[in-house]
Parts: C-alpha cells; structure tokens; sequence
DNA sequence: TATCGTTGCCAACAAGCGTTGACCAACAAC
DNA sequence: GTTGTTGGTCAACGCTTGTTGGCAACGATA
C-alpha cells in the first residue's frame, strides 16, 4: 500500500533521469487530481483517468501500480506555510487564512484529498500526515501554549477545514457568495485567537 | 430521485398504519445508517446493508425502491434547534456548541450525511437543505445583522463542521482528544462572534 | 542493421455491483 | 377453508470495475 512502483527502469539509485514518458505520467497525474477532487475516490475510476489523459488504462497501472498508489501520487502536496516566526504577531490569524485560500484556489489537490479522506482510510491518512507533518510543526514555532500545540493546531485546522468544506467542497452559495477579504476578516481574528490566546 | 416508494399498500391518503414489515424497516435504515456513516454512499452496498439486517438484498429495494431512496430515508434528520430567542444572549455560542456535540453523538446520521454529502450530489443536496431549512432560519433569529444572515449561519457552520470533520469523520487524534468542555470553550467565543457582531 | 528497453494499445479476466422477477410461506378476511 | 395480501428468499441479468498479459511500434545504442 505504500511502495513506489515508478517503472522498469534502474533499480535504484537512479536520481531520476528524464524519461520519454514524463508528459504522459504528468497528464495522467493531472487527470487523476482533477478526478479525485471531482469525484472523490470510488467514483474515480482508472478508465475516466486515462480517458482525460488520453491514453490506455493499462498505463496508468504500469506507471502507478495501482489505484492506491496513482492516488499517492496524485495527492502529493506541499502546502509551503511561511515562516510564522517572521510575520508580525498580530497578522499571524490574516496571513494564515489568505494563505488557505491561495492554496485551496490554486489547484484541485486539496479538494481531492478532502473528497477521498472522507472516504478511504488512505485519504484520510494522508489528511492526517499533511495536518501532522507540515500544519502542526508550522504553528507550534507561533503557540502562545507550547505544549498545547496540537489542540491549538486542531482548533485552527478545524476553522480552515470547516470553510474549505463549505466553499470550495459542498459549494453551500453564502460560503461562496462570501468574498475573500470578506472570509479574512471573519475567521483571521478567530485563527489569531485559538492561536495566542493565553486561554480560551 | 425524489419519489416515496414506500409499499404496496394503499394508494393514498394511508396514514401509516403499522405494518408487519416495520422491525425489518427499521433494522435496514439502522443498518443503512451505519453503512453510509462508515464508508460513504459508493462503498456501502445494498448487500452489505442487506447482511447487516439479516435479510435479503431484494427486501431494500421494495421497502426503498433503490439506493438513493434509501440513503434519503437514512438521512432524514431533524436537528431540534433549540429555540434561540430563549437562550440569554451570553449564551448563544456555547449553546450551540453543546447541541451539536450532542447531535453528533446521538447516533451516526450527522456522520453518515456529511460522508455522504462530499462525494455525491444528492447527499450534498440533502445537507444543503439542512443548512437552509433548520441552520440558517434558526440562527436568522438572534444574527446581530438581520440582512446578514446567510453570511452569518454560513461562518457558523464552517466551524461545526469543521470540528465535526476532524473530530467524528477524520478523526484526527488531537480534535477527537479535546474534551468536551474545552470545545466549548473555545468553540463557544467563535460562534459567540459569528452571530452577535455587529462587525468581523 | 540488429538489439533491447520503453511506450503504447487491445482484449480479456474475475469480481462485485444495483436491480429484477419468479417463487414460496405465513397471515388476515370473508 | 378458501382467497388475496404481505413478508421473505433465490437465482439470475447486465454492467462496470480494477487489473493482467500479449503484442506492435518506436528510439537509442552498438
């Protein structure tokens, strides 16, 4: 379930040379994200994939082992927080939500991770690893607790979730009439708080 | 998609009389229930469902015509809002808070809906419709802003769902680790504001 | 030019799905 | 006691899915 199937090619130590097939592996790569985030991950099937990228479904199995592993790929994200330490404190709630929208608006990945975590364990786990891995270490240089920062991190990706469900997964129309200054100005100063509060 | 099959019994104007069929009615939306809440709504199969009851497959589709009549029948939920104008207005937040908690832990519908809902129309439909028609006119009547109150019930949401996805749905170890006092107390603020601001 | 790994298509497989219709047993009404 | 209705099973259908293996064309290397 977690192996890296790649191709036939060296068996390791190859620091990915160039292959003739990499246009392919990418469009089949942004197929699947555009399926995935559509979708989710039962209704996004192999042959839809491969009909968007205009190839064989055989391949995307060569290229990606199988379903699990062509969604392990697809889902790869880095959501590239800034350094918190160098915002000014009292901006930390603003520049965190703007930061969420970017990311949510740029690309359909993190609405396919969304889409399939609520619905297979692998998604879910994923979810789990960005929140751990990259969420998590991010806020805790900013805690106004240290040792609270998991519970505070959970509070803010509770908030950020929460909207990103609304506006951008189950399309309710005042979250997306909502405009983005309009949605930093809202949630920035609850961010700011589950963040530097002292105490609830 | 929206018919009532129900059975072949009177054509019209029946008003329920209990039928010898009601414990097996109620063992498949029970079932049901648990199904969609576990795997979501491509996932749970009309077998599975059938297994968990005790009875045959066939039996679902008299009793509910197809899935999508059976997810309705499932899904169909009442949140019992309190009456808000009640509630000292220091409350309001906390109040909330506490009922959705509460709500969500009742039984798995909430969890079966919100699974549901991302990855299929209909059930995004459905919670859409418990937003318009329990969320939103329940909160319309304390919002600070009368004329906002799509904006206001759409913040609301945002965050009970956003806990509820992390903490019933993702079940991401530190949202699930929170008490259930602490949520409210910091659930409690947020809400608090969403509602009764005059202003973000 | 001959070789060999790579890229791609095609056809098929087994399994699981929602759904259907025939059929039987128990009950209720007359 | 017969008859019609209801509750339930069984076996099958058509379809889609993930996945596999064989085979042909291509491109670099020798």
């Amino acid at each position: 379930m977690a192996d890296t199937p790649s191709s036939p090619l060296a068996p390791d130590a190859a620091p990915d040379r160039p292959r003739r097939s990499d246009a392919t592996r990418a469009a089949i790569l942004e197929a699947a994200r555009e399926r995935f985030a559509a979708d989710g991950y039962e209704r996004a099937t192999i042959r839809a994939v491969a009909r968007d990228a205009g190839i064989d479904p055989s391949m995307v199995m060569r290229y990606y082992g199988n379903k699990a592993g062509l969604f392990a790929a697809a889902s790869e994200i880095d959501l590239k927080l800034p350094d918190l330490t160098s915002v000014p404190r009292e901006e930390l709630g603003a520049t965190l939500v703007r930061h969420f929208l970017d990311r949510w608006e740029r690309d359909e990945t993190l609405t396919a991770m969304v889409r399939v975590a609520v619905t297979n364990e692998a998604g879910a786990d994923r979810l789990r690893g960005v929140f751990v891995e990259q969420i998590r270490p991010s806020l805790a240089a900013v805690c106004a607790v240290p040792e609270e920062d998991a519970s505070r991190a959970a509070l803010v990706g509770s908030q950020l979730v929460g909207m990103g469900m609304l506006r951008y997964v189950l399309l309710l129309p005042p979250a997306v009439d909502l405009d983005r200054e309009e949605v930093v100005s809202w949630l920035g100063p609850t961010i700011q708080h589950y963040l530097t509060a002292e105490h609830p």
